[in-house]
Order: structure tokens, then C-alpha cells, then sequence
DNA sequence: ATTTTTAGACCGACAGTCGGTCTAAATTAT
DNA sequence: ATAATTTAGACCGACTGTCGGTCTAAAAAT
């Protein structure tokens, strides 16, 4: 059979160049020449592993998108901790997974990149509602939790978080930010009508480590 | 053919049908030659009036701000309606601005167009949170309410209600978005710890004309 | 020998620039 | 008052540099 490792190594190589590059300059002001220069190949070598530069961006949100997903299926699978643990430790995992691995991804909310944060953020909510509604409806069997709208409300909690927490969009410094999380972990207890405090108190405990 | 108009007129003019074009096919791929065919210039006459094709952007979504802005101030200083009455209005406004008026902007959330969605957004944000949280503070003043966190509570309704309604990032049906839409009233509901069911049953009201 | 990978010269479309023209109003000269 | 001159700024379009993307052919791998 073909060995095919060759070139994909090679193509992990462009991939991993043009996200540090987007990431620090910006995808529209990045060209294809700095990434071609970065790597040290030719225009035409690019163009043999990606169709268009906006593919690239689409491999690279994919890549993150099931880095994310591979991490809250793990969660869901254990099964020794109360819905309101599992819930509290998807959504922190998906917050944080920013600084923990390579450490690429803590500057995503930076880039100011519109169409970035756009890709993002739409893979991102159609990937995890899912996983968060399983959650929730979980919780409502064993009747701990009520919630009229599941989908709708962990749509919500995913597009005013991502979007809030997004440097390149509001700039808000990092005291607001953490306001506007302890707000929506306040509004999530609201959502699944459990008692005041409840998920802020695991929330706290997952921030001291 | 030379044909000279003042200054504010021929600015409006190409502001005018720049806005058409970019909500018709995308601030991406529209080009300023598109433009200036459009309205019938030069190009140095479009660099003439505006320093960069963003900066034209820029000027369209502050137009459009103005008028949501003025249009909410509006309905804030109307003293004869209740708290709720009032909430709902400011924020109902500005979901239907799109089809009252012109028309122009019905399309605004159809674009998929990020840069538009982005500055749109921030725009809003900015200028909205505000207004809204000086009506929840209002009503928490008259005893009506009680709110926590009035300022993230307000930054988080605007952020998800105008992401989750933009065709351009999830493409949402019209169904889907109006259970959004009720989701989002009943979670401001219980962010204003209100009885349930008593926002939604103005929002219907209002829906119904 | 055939396929895959690499190379870089090349292309068209684009945003933005530049030197200059035209016109009408303000200013000065007659 | 009327004519000549200056000035402000609206307007023009050929031109430039940059960028994403293409093309053809050489080099390398199989």
C-alpha cells in the first residue's frame, strides 16, 4: 500500500505553521506567502495540500472542534459524578482548554478575526448543544433539574459565552470576563432550576486548581 | 460627464448604495469598483470622501446604531407603561427595526457576512447594554424586580439573541428562531426573577400586531 | 515508467494612490 | 458695478503594489 505518513506529516506541518500565524497576526492580514516562508516551501506545494487558504482555517477550526468534542465525550463517560459535576466539568473544559496542551489556542479569543471567531463559533455550538442537551436531559430523568428548553438555552449559554469571552470582539479585561462567567454559571442554575449556588460552588472548585 | 452635488449628499449617496450592495452580496465581495459603478464615480472620488472600504462599513453600521439607539431612547422616556411593558419594547425594537422603516437592513442577518456581524454586534452591545440595564435597574428601584447581575444578564441576552438569530452564522429556520426567541424571554424571566409567563405574554401581544 | 511531490514564474483582480481637471464662489482690480 | 484672478474642493481615471490562486515542468519516490 501507499505510504501515505510522508504527506501527512507534511500537511500537519503547514497546518500547525498557518495556525500560529493566524493566530498572531490575523488570518486576512497572514498571506499565503508568510506561511509558505514560515514553512519553507513553495506556493505550489501549498496549493497541492490545500485547495484555497480559507481551507486551511476550516482545517484548523475542525481540528480544535474535535480537540473539544474528543474532551466532553470523555466527561460524559464517566459515570461516578453527578450530572451537576458533568455538566459544570464540559463547559469548564471547553473555557480552558485554552491554556492547558500546546497552549496554541490561548490567544483564539485575541485575533480580532472575524471570520475565525465566525467559524469557530458556529462549529463549536452545533458540536457541544448536543452534548450539554444529553447532559441536561440526564439530569431532568433523574429528576434533580427541570428545564423547559434544553436546546435552546445551552445554545444560548454557548453563544453569549464564546462570543463575551472573545477579546477580539469586546476587549473586556479579564475582571469583566469573570463577572460575565460567574453570571452565566448564575443563569445556568436558573435554567435547570436547581438551588441558588449549587454550580457556582463546583465552579469555584474547578478554578482554585 | 461631470456631475457635482454637495459634499453630505454625494457622502449619503454612497453610503446609501454601498449599504445595498454589501447586504446584497457580502462586504467581502462587493469591490469598490462595484460601488463607484454603482453610484456612478470615479474612484478617487469614493477615496475622496471615505479613507478606506472599511471605513465605509464602519459608517454604515454607526448609522445603524444611531437609529436603534434613538429609536430605544424613544421608547425609554415614555413614563405612562410599565417596567415590563418598557423592557420588552426596547428589546423588541430592535429585533423588528429590520422590517420597519426602509427595509434595507431585513437582510442584515442573511449577509454571512462576518466583518458586518462582528462590528454589528460590538456596536449594539455597546451601545444597548446600557439602556437596558438602566430599565432593569428602573423596575429593581420600583420593587418590581430583582437582578443580580444587571449588566452581564443584559450583555448576555444581546449577545446570544443577536448571534443565534444571524442566518449568516447557523442558518436557523424561521421556526427555530422564533423557540429561540421564546427561550430567551422566559430566561429573562428568571433573570428578573418575574413570574413566569408574564414577559411572553406581552411579547405575544406585541407580536400579534 | 508512472505517479506524487516540489518548485517558482506567472496571472487577474483587488484596494488604494496620484497628478491633475473642472467649476463655482470669493476676492481683487479696473 | 463689472471684469479678472484666486481659491476650495468635487471629481476623474490611469496607475501601482499586493494578494490569492494557476500553470507547467523538473525532481523524487515507487
Amino acid at each position: 500500500m501507499r505510504i501515505t505518513k510522508e504527506h501527512d506529516d507534511r500537511k500537519k506541518e503547514i497546518l500547525d505553521t498557518a495556525e500560529r500565524l493566524f493566530l498572531v497576526s490575523g488570518y486576512e492580514k497572514c498571506t499565503v506567502n508568510d506561511v509558505i516562508n514560515s514553512v519553507g516551501i513553495a506556493k505550489g506545494t501549498f496549493y497541492h495540500y490545500f485547495k484555497t487558504k480559507e481551507e486551511v482555517l476550516d482545517s484548523i477550526v475542525s481540528r480544535y472542534r474535535e480537540k473539544v468534542v474528543s474532551r466532553a465525550i470523555g466527561v460524559l463517560m464517566v459515570d461516578d459524578i453527578s450530572s451537576e459535576e458533568k455538566l459544570m466539568r464540559v463547559f469548564m473544559a471547553m473555557q480552558i482548554t485554552n491554556q492547558i496542551d500546546t497552549g496554541k489556542f490561548s490567544d483564539i479569543h485575541k485575533s480580532g478575526n472575524a471570520l475565525l471567531h465566525k467559524k469557530f463559533l458556529n462549529q463549536i455550538i452545533i458540536a457541544m448543544a448536543p452534548i450539554l442537551v444529553k447532559i441536561v436531559e440526564n439530569g431532568i430523568e433523574k429528576g434533580v433539574w427541570s428545564c423547559r428548553f434544553p436546546l435552546q438555552y445551552m445554545q444560548i449559554l454557548l453563544a453569549s459565552s464564546l462570543t463575551l469571552t472573545d477579546e477580539g470582539i469586546f476587549g473586556l479585561d479579564a475582571d469583566s470576563q469573570l463577572k460575565v462567567m460567574g453570571a452565566l454559571i448564575s443563569l445556568l442554575e436558573k435554567m435547570l432550576n436547581v438551588t441558588e449556588g449549587s454550580l457556582v460552588k463546583i465552579y469555584l472548585k474547578g478554578q482554585e486548581q
